[in-house]
DNA sequence: GGCCAGGACTATG
DNA sequence: CATAGTCATGGC
């Protein structure tokens, strides 16, 4: 105890940290958790892990760690939450746009100031995107956690254990079985666990994709067993934060669509890019918001 | 109780 | 190429 780091980061526009984490305590528990009405998570800052509470105060995010960091690792974690909850991204331009697009301007108004929040590294993101394959969220959810309870370790705070999601040397330490018995299908167990020995082994460096565009992305990852185009481009969305994407495959967007364009059946994939074509260069956000609106249809601010 | 979940792989025409 | 079957289980 005794030594606080605080943060105060300000965002870039308009935003909302109550709509931003609304949906984080529901689909992410297995990371965000609540206490006394403030948001907890851990994260690996230098290696270590650390838990940082969050909330809002004024006009900024506010961080709290109680731990002594060093300039170097106060700096690597601003810059981390900065890019996790998308402070540096202006929506201006996108509620600009979307004002033209008649099906989906009432729904995004509705969501003013609502971000994107992104996984804090890319094994992470891969590793849940893998997880959550055709599987319905809550039940993703459960095999995530109980993934992080089997694999990562845990960091005291405040006279409790709060779980940190493992590393890729974690698990790949595995077996297949150990994950079987988690209920994760066979193929499944053998997706994560590879995918884990490929980066510990060198032959998988997820962190050198950063610097390519979208496309090279997904054509790097496609040859891995166990990604396919969606989770290449879950992995460029909820990693990367890349402001394009549209999963137009995702069953859940499909439904979405559906509701909001009023076609009498689910639209194909190309429908769905057809008509996705005027959301570009905002893309990602449109199904963000599409995919909050399928979870909360009648969220009101 | 059947069918679908914010898929991907594998085997078969 | 194109399609069907498979996977584990929860929720509706």
């Amino acid at each position: 105890m005794g030594f606080v780091t605080r943060l105060e980061l300000k965002p870039a526009g308009v935003y909302s940290f109550a709509a931003t984490t609304r949906r984080l305590v529901s689909f992410e528990k297995s990371a965000y958790q609540v206490r006394d009405g403030r948001l907890y998570r851990t994260l690996r800052v230098g290696g270590r892990p650390i838990v940082v509470g969050l909330g809002w105060r004024g006009e900024a995010l506010f961080a709290e760690v109680e731990e002594v960091l060093t300039p170097a690792e106060e700096e690597a974690l601003t810059k981390t939450l900065r890019r996790m909850f998308s402070l540096d991204v202006n929506l201006e331009p996108f509620y600009v746009q979307m004002e033209q697009v008649p099906e989906l301007a009432a729904l995004v108004r509705e969501r003013n100031g609502l971000h994107m929040v992104l996984d804090p590294d890319l094994y992470e993101c891969l590793i849940k995107t893998i997880i959550g394959q055709q599987l319905n969220l809550a039940f993703a959810a459960t095999l995530i956690r109980r993934l992080i309870d089997l694999a990562g370790e845990e960091v005291a705070y405040r006279g409790e254990l709060l779980p940190v999601f493992p590393t890729p040397e974690q698990v790949a330490r595995l077996d297949y079985a150990d994950l079987q018995a988690l209920q994760f299908n066979r193929r499944k167990a053998e997706y994560v666990i590879d995918l884990s020995r490929k980066i510990v082994d060198g032959s998988l460096d997820l962190t050198s994709l950063l610097s390519l565009p979208d496309e090279e992305v997904v054509e790097r990852l496609l040859p891995l067993r166990g990604v396919g185009r969606w989770t290449a481009e879950c992995l460029l969305l909820f990693g990367m934060g890349r402001p394009n994407l549209l999963p137009a495959a995702d069953i859940g967007l499909r439904n979405a669509v559906r509701r909001v364009y009023h076609t009498d059946a689910q639209p194909t994939e190309q429908e769905v890019r057809q008509l996705g074509g005027a959301w570009a260069p905002w893309s990602s956000y449109a199904v963000f918001y599409l995919w909050d609106y399928l979870s909360q249809p009648e969220t009101k601010e």
